[in-house]
DNA sequence: AATAAAACTGACTGATTGATCAGTTTTATT
DNA sequence: AATAAAACTGATCAATCAGTCAGTTTTATT
């Protein structure tokens, strides 16, 4: 791995488990055994550090999602439904300080008044939405799901994994213990035949 | 009011929209007319400021719930269940700087070594949840409500408020646009009649 | 009015930190 | 081996900030 790769480890790591303020170039240098000088020769600025953070963990997150669906195959909608929303769930855990970064508020603060940082926040959003929605989609075609407003439940459903994501992120509940109650809840949203679109 | 409250006021907006470490003792001064000599009269630190912000954070989301049952009467716990959710998602409008700070790391990060905070986090999270949960209990024994685990329902539902007012404070997603499909999916989960518990 | 306590302030300090830069070491190329 | 480019470093600086303290003003009490 390659220097620039190092320090990119360490920042991810930094920045979702102390923040952006309470991280310094000192501490990400110290991790990579280098001096913080060393840093600002790769990158020009902590806040362009954090955005090749961020962009790096946007690349991630597409790939691993990406690479989840170009293996895995699914009778229907309603299972891909599921398996996306375990596949999330799985990822958070097994990638935790990406999702620990995107918990915190410090990227949607920059967002507001820088592009790229906004675009990767997009993009991840837009990865998300996008594959709850396309299964729902696929669902309402195969029979497995009812008549919703797909682009709306893929929000809903992503609000519920985000914040039970969130509340095991800040130890206030444990988002494991409440899966089988959220897959039923999912079922249940599926097997409506009587709401008007 | 007070010079203590006033301070105690400036710093939630301030500590809400910037954080506590992007939060400088002579911004909050400043804010209330004062020099931050007079802070460190009031409040002994930096964090015992936060403390007591949160404090009355608690204290004011605990209150703002305890008038709305103190007055509002529902005729059974689907009814109970629906009007808690909308009044934390008005109260999330209405009482934005709270969340915006309850949806920062900081406190959640400061709750692992300090018990003040830790237990106004508790309270306010217990609050929520107990009346989540106390609703779908009423509704279970006043039958608007089917077979279904109370505690981890109510969990599930906070899950998703919780991430919806959190989309909404990011500027991802508007909370709003899915009160209806929340709505819907809440009466869905409720009728459910055939599930064990 | 006298007095004491409470509230407040200006000036200051030590520590931290993002960033710079001249100079050194390492790597790649011929 | 010679050379140039890339990678890295030690020393340093200006700015920011939490916290202190001696001293002043305001408020309450008698």
């Amino acid at each position: 791995m390659s220097k620039k790769e190092d320090i990119l480890k360490a920042a991810t790591l930094l920045f979702a488990t102390n923040g952006f303020k309470d991280t310094s170039m000192v501490e990400v240098a110290k991790m990579t055994g280098a001096v913080s000088a060393t840093i600002f020769y790769h990158f020009k600025s902590k806040e362009e550090l954090f955005l090749s953070v961020l962009g790096s963990v946007k690349d991630g997150i597409l790939e691993e999602f990406s690479h989840y669906f170009g293996e895995k195959k699914f009778v229907n909608g309603l299972e891909m439904l599921e398996g996306t929303v375990s596949f999330y769930l799985y990822l958070a855990g097994n990638k935790a300080e990406w999702f620990l970064l995107l918990h915190r508020y410090y990227p949607y603060k920059l967002a507001k008044e820088n592009d790229t940082c906004r675009h990767s926040l997009e993009d991840i959003y837009n990865c998300f939405v996008d594959i709850f929605e396309k299964a729902l989609v696929q669902g309402q075609a195969d029979g497995s799901i009812g008549k919703l407003s797909p682009r709306k439940t893929a929000l809903l459903i992503l609000s519920t994994v985000d914040g039970m994501v969130r509340f095991k992120n800040c130890n206030l509940y444990d988002a494991g213990a409440l899966y089988n109650e959220l897959i039923s809840t999912i079922r249940q949203m599926a097997a409506n035949k009587n709401q008007k679109t």
